[in-house]
RNA sequence: GUGCCUAUAGCUCAGCAGGAUAGAGUAGUCGCCUCCUAAGCGACCGAUGGGGGUUCGAGUCCCUCUGGGCACACCA
């Protein structure tokens, strides 16, 4: 497709010698479509010119050279040149370049850059709540979009199954281990055990000592820890499984906390080489006060087992020589900020190509709260995934029944609206902000969420199923399209591309979720103020085409977020 | 106490490395189904926490105050 904005650009360099990167800056898409498609301020020049903002417009106006089969129309409004595109050339290269691509907006941006991303790591023999979701769904929509802009991506499900909480769980295992059968529901009795361990330890410093020396058996392969260790991640593992099939999450590695176990050591002999690495209150630390850290980052604990610090940065040379990756990402929740602050400090003595320390990224986000307080497994105040999952399928049935008795397949259905409700709930807003759980907001399925994208897509199929063809592009009367809502269409499946780059580039997925209700908008819109199956048909041709192009994109975009789409609801 | 994050309609959120009249959803009121799914569309109502500053221009940048969150050495 031609790229608009690169154009006037170039054009405007011409008129003002002024480097095209520094105008592209400028450009901007105005907010009202009656000040063109494109709009280049010229407020910045008026110093260095000594002249008014209109007079630089109007001059440079003058200058500029275009092809008026590609740009229609150029006005100086204020200080302002606006650009307007020939919507023809504009709806032609949208409805052409959808159809010829397969898979639209897809690309090789990234050919032979690697991308490694750690995401969902739950806690084994924890139970996976709604807390995980986010790390979850965030993850998976940026391996998406990672890979469908041509980066080769590896997915990481970082388990923590190691640590002193496994020391616990083996304490409390011992002290209590036969009042539970771990045949059904392992996690909740797991959880419960390590509820009741916690708050011994609390009572008890003896207890949280015994557990930690727990820990250090389990690492130094302790047959009676190793194999409750064992049992109780397999049983985890199963249970998350479930989850992952939900929501359609998929990794590509498993390796968790204790796969870096046997290679904490590698991490210690080079830190101690560099003589960084310094003993305090018994334990082995590197300071970073040099780089504005204020606490140290603990490599060693004084019992002499590792941390998981220690874990980190053994993964991260796991990863550079395995993966040689371009940029390795942690999804986590801001709580966790410090941490990789530090690591990404102490990484950069490991002696690893600057390539690998400048790769690293965290990729944080807001905490989720119930209304009583921050989620605690250890005080046992937390939603379980399933549940929720399970509230919002059952919501999606109610509705069905409510509003089409008839459909066919009402479990599916059901399945894909209600979890596409959390994820695209989970997706819609900022990472960063703070959210406050509430089963209502997921329960509803009007305005801005999963269901009502899907609802716009069901629609568009059930207008092409109506139509019963598909139009030739080549037979499309292009002024058809020239009314504002088909407009508005094209011009939001025009910047999908774009979206899917600021998806990467800031890591930020709900930049694709505000897309697809901004396009899902667009054609509700468009639907209600057009007949398409009418009876002129040079008009529902081209009515029928956008649908089939919107339709497209909508299927796209939402399995980029891991949203799936029913045919029916 | 120190550091980081955050503050936009009653509620939940948009606002592209400062740009034109701050946009949605939801709640409330009111309209629209003999017509492609009303889980929809449209209308009304309603907002930048306080105070300074930088700028031709500030929701956006800087300072400060206030409110909220997170973290701050052997948990992850």
């Amino acid at each position: 497709m031609i790229d608009f904005k690169q154009l006037i650009s170039k054009e405007i360099e011409k008129a003002t010698n002024i480097e095209s990167e520094k105008i592209i800056s400028y450009i901007e898409i105005p907010k009202d479509t009656n000040n063109g498609d494109y709009a280049f301020p010229c407020f910045f020049l008026a110093k260095s010119l000594k002249k008014a903002p209109q007079i630089i417009a109007t001059e440079i106006k003058d200058k500029l050279e275009f092809d008026k089969k590609i740009i229609n129309k150029i006005e100086v409004v204020g200080g302002y040149l606006n650009f307007f595109i020939n919507r023809n050339l504009m709806t032609e290269q949208v409805l052409s370049k959808v159809s010829e691509q397969e898979e639209y907006g897809k690309s090789n941006l990234g050919e032979g850059k690697n991308i490694v991303i750690d995401y969902s790591s739950p806690n084994i023999a924890k139970p996976f709540h709604i807390g995980h979701l986010k790390t979850t769904v965030i993850g998976g929509a940026l391996y998406n979009v990672y890979k469908y802009l041509g980066y080769n991506v590896i997915g990481v499900n970082h388990l923590g199954d190691y640590g002193t909480q496994f020391g616990k769980l083996i304490e409390g295992y011992k002290r209590w281990g036969d009042e539970y059968d771990l045949t059904d529901d392992p996690i909740d009795k797991l959880a419960d055990i390590y509820k009741r361990i916690n708050e011994l330890c609390k009572q008890d410093e003896e207890v949280l000592n015994k557990c930690r020396e727990n820990f250090k058996l389990l690492e130094e392969k302790d047959e009676y820890c190793v194999k409750i260790w064992n049992k109780f991640r397999e049983l985890s593992i199963k249970e998350f499984q479930k989850i992952y099939d939900l929501l359609g999450t998929k990794f590509d590695s498993w390796n968790g906390e204790a796969f870096y176990a046997d290679k904490t050591d590698e991490v210690i002999e080079i830190l101690e080489k560099t003589g960084r690495l310094v003993e305090s209150e018994g334990a082995k630390i590197i300071k970073l006060d040099d780089v504005g850290i204020d606490t140290p980052c603990i490599i060693c604990k004084s019992n002499g087992s590792t941390i998981y610090a220690t874990r980190d940065l053994a993964a991260i040379i796991y990863r550079a020589r395995e993966y040689d990756f371009d940029k390795c990402i942690y999804v986590t929740s801001y709580e966790q900020n410090l941490h990789f602050k530090q690591i990404f400090e102490v990484a950069k003595l490991l002696g690893l190509d600057e390539k690998y320390t400048k790769g690293l990224e965290h990729v944080s986000y807001g905490m989720v709260r119930l209304p009583s307080g921050k989620m605690s497994t250890r005080a046992g105040n937390f939603v379980k995934i399933e549940d929720l999952l399970n509230d919002t399928i059952n919501r999606a049935k109610e509705i069905i029944f409510e509003k089409n008795p008839n459909l066919e397949n009402k479990d599916e259905v059901a399945k894909k609206v209600g979890i596409g409700a959390v994820i695209f709930n989970n997706l819609s807003s900022n990472r960063m902000k703070d959210e406050i759980f509430d089963i209502n907001a997921m329960l509803n399925f009007q305005g801005e969420t999963g269901p009502y994208i899907q609802y716009t897509y069901v629609r568009t199929k059930s207008v092409l199923e109506k139509a019963g063809y598909i139009p030739n592009l080549t037979d499309i009367v292009l002024d058809n399209l020239n009314d504002e809502y088909s407009q508005n269409i094209i011009n939001i499946i025009y910047n999908f591309e774009d979206v899917l780059r600021q998806v990467i580039e800031k890591s930020e997925p709900s930049f694709l979720a505000r897309y697809l209700i901004d396009l899902s908008k667009a054609y509700s819109a468009f639907y209600n103020e057009n007949k398409i199956i009418c009876n002129e048909k040079e008009l529902q041709d081209a009515r029928v085409y956008l649908t089939y192009v919107t339709n497209k994109v909508l299927r796209q975009a939402s399995k980029l977020l891991g949203m799936e789409m029913p045919d029916k609801m």
